[in-house]
DNA sequence: CGAGTGGTACACCGATCTGTGTACTCTGCT
DNA sequence: AGCAGAGTACACAGATCGGTGTACCACTCG
């Protein structure tokens, strides 16, 4: 029989799996040798698969933005007011965990500053299509103003992060806010 | 006649006012020599003042948050409601200039990370202020739950400070999802 | 066998970081 | 005049940063 040991991803899978972690627990100053460590890459190595520590991280944010659109997408056939509030709910979940440190995306975003950095195209890219989730179902839930409401549910996406980050605790009293806000609009099961 | 030159503050209050600007344009990881450089102090004696750079932000928050309570309850006489909004109102006043970045507490607990941290003990602080502003504000318009609607208010607070962050506009529709939240708990003028 | 390829180990570069040590100047007070 | 304190200029230490150069190793394909 084979070896039961799975086979260890290349190493740019490796790579990106590390940033992942590690940029996210402990922000994106920490050193490219640190990264490479835990990713069990040789430096050199990563310098061949990236052009640099910035490749890395907007990569990290592509793979990540993907994944995340993807769990959206996977409550097909609830009703819309139920998708809305499952995003909040999986966001009340996360901020449980002493791991939790907010939006990935809001702080590389914060930590760059720069506007004009890839990182920070990547970061608006996932902002808006988390936006756009919000306001197609807004739309199709028969909101009064579905384009205003999709950029209020994003803001209060963010602010129950933000929340957790400084208070440490959960962002459950988000999802009441969410509902009055959708009641507002007429967005009812 | 006397020179008309104003005198120079102390290098205390130069420090304080270089970190400001510096620590929330460009991040709290710039150098001390920056820092010194624009405060026109000698590293030597920023060390005179201050145990290190970490208790310049410290002060710095401090400082901040002071002025900035003080700019709330200046609104003394008008109604909770107009109370309340005149916070949003004023967000969406500065995130109209170029230079903003976001709130500036939460920018440092987003790049500090550790909840241990000095700083991020004040970030918290600064927070607990508002959302007690909120609440207090709330309660005295009548709402029906003043808690729940303190901590939705600060969560849209800082919701609206990092959808201007990332996506560069402002924050005007942070002002129809509060007067929504205040509607819906009987908060009216 | 040999060549090419992907990866590693490790030293190294210049820059920058926080923080300190030292010797100097300025200023106000008595 | 003389002294003390506050501030400055500047070199320096030790660490870490992103990034590179070099020599070597293991594997596959022909």
């Amino acid at each position: 029989m084979p070896p039961t040991t799975v086979p260890k991803p290349a190493p740019r899978e490796r790579l990106l799996a590390a940033a992942e972690t590690l940029f996210y627990d402990e922000g994106i100053h920490i050193g490219v040798d640190r990264l490479c460590a835990v990713a069990e890459v040789s430096k050199r190595s990563m310098y061949q698969h990236f052009g640099g520590k910035d490749d890395v991280i907007v990569e990290m944010l592509r793979a990540r933005a993907g994944r995340l659109a993807a769990a959206w997408s996977s409550s097909e056939g609830r009703t819309p007011r139920a998708r809305i509030l499952a995003v909040f709910d999986s966001v009340r979940e996360m901020s449980a965990s002493p791991d939790f440190h907010g939006c990935p995306f809001v702080n590389v975003a914060t930590e760059l500053k720069d506007r004009e950095h890839p990182a920070n195209v990547a970061a608006l890219g996932y902002k808006l299509e988390l936006n756009r989730f919000f306001e197609d179902q807004a739309r199709s839930g028969g909101a009064a103003d579905p384009q205003a409401l999709g950029v209020q549910l994003t803001m209060m996406f963010d602010g129950a992060c933000a929340y957790s980050v400084v208070r440490g605790g959960t962002t459950d009293a988000a999802l009441g806010a969410v509902e009055t806000l959708l009641d507002a609009q007429g967005v009812t099961d």
